[in-house]
DNA sequence: CGCCTGTGATTGAATGACCAACCAGTTTTG
DNA sequence: CAAAACTGGTTGGTCATTCAATCACAGGCG
């Protein structure tokens, strides 16, 4: 039953932390969630953050967004993404949180950072089967999966702070720049200084 | 000699805030770092919420970007926050944590609201008048703000998390696709459910 | 079959540290 | 001399982490 027990506290830990926040969220709090002693956390997670990470990359399976390749791929995760948007506040509200506790906790960090990176690698990916499609540079893959995978987290921080804020018309705007515009002359990319 | 010790404290408190971050940071360190008894900090902010808000406002006056109006303005202004990118990283520390504390602490929710709410109005009427200038349907514009702006706030979290993150390019990016593209066809903008 | 024993799971109390907020009193200032 | 600025110790509480002690349950052994 060990397995078992390890997966109730985690999801407990989401449940507490994302109802609490992170610094109003004790290890008594988690426990007495998940109906455990609270020496039984420690006994499964040796400290605070490694139960975090633990939570985080739970975290991340619930906001995948990916379903196809290309440009219907493209168009699909908007969508996906509207829809999360919508079904998984809980999810994002701990995210956002865990970026900002991350920028001063080292393991949290990493775990952040990794995560990040990732997804902006598959958008590029993403981005690169596009540029393709229409036989163009596929150049400014990074670039544009670097503006992409900031507007989606922007606009998540936004939803998340302000829940009047109209968060499907800006995945609209968002997907139309980046669908539509593909920069088509190639200003920008130059770096000054 | 009162204005200007509680200027003292907000600088101090921003110093030790970005440095250690929001859970790390006790109105002690802030008192040290300011040359002053712990007391005086509650003297002068009821709580440490209301310390933390004077900061974050004080913040935000760092990170103003907006220096002329219309299409120029929008090309400035992401010039602007290419520089800011490089010169302030611990302003926008500080930003991007205080999100992550607001979204469980009403009154630092609140501020947080107000600035990204405010900033959002800027970019918008900056895309009316570019829209206009383009004598293009101006509609599009709050859609496009929210998209733009939290294109910002994704690259500011993505600079912050990982310092290797190419930031300019990805602002180039951006400003080319929300400054080139505006939205030829008038895809997206449904509403669905 | 009944007993024993070793192991991992689990408990809850103790530890040592820290913190925000408060306040009684002192110094400075106008 | 009064009000404002300032001090620093106290209070009542919380916290992560540790740990000695129990529990459940396995298989081995007589």
């Amino acid at each position: 039953m060990s397995g078992d027990t390890r997966e109730k506290i985690i999801k407990s830990a989401f449940t507490v932390l994302s109802r609490q926040g992170y610094e109003n969220t004790s290890i008594k709090d988690i426990a007495e969630e998940a109906g455990v002693a609270q020496g039984l956390v420690h006994y499964y997670f040796k400290s605070k953050q490694q139960l975090v990470i633990a939570v985080l990359f739970d975290v991340c399976k619930k906001m995948d967004v990916y379903t196809a390749e290309g440009e219907a791929g493209a168009t699909a995760a908007f969508e996906n993404f509207k829809v999360l948007l919508r079904t998984r506040p809980d999810a994002h509200t701990l995210y956002i949180q865990l970026i900002g506790v991350g920028l001063h906790d080292k393991e949290i960090g990493a775990g952040i950072r990794e995560n990040i990176t990732q997804e902006r690698g598959r958008v590029e990916s993403l981005a690169r089967q596009i540029l393709a499609q229409r036989e163009a540079d596929p150049a400014p893959a990074r670039a544009i999966a670097g503006a992409v995978w900031a507007g989606v987290i922007g606009i998540m921080v936004q939803k998340m702070v302000d829940p009047e804020f109209n968060a499907d018309e800006a995945v609209d705007a968002l997907a139309a720049m980046s669908l539509s515009a593909v920069y088509s002359t190639n200003q920008g990319a130059q770096a000054p200084a």
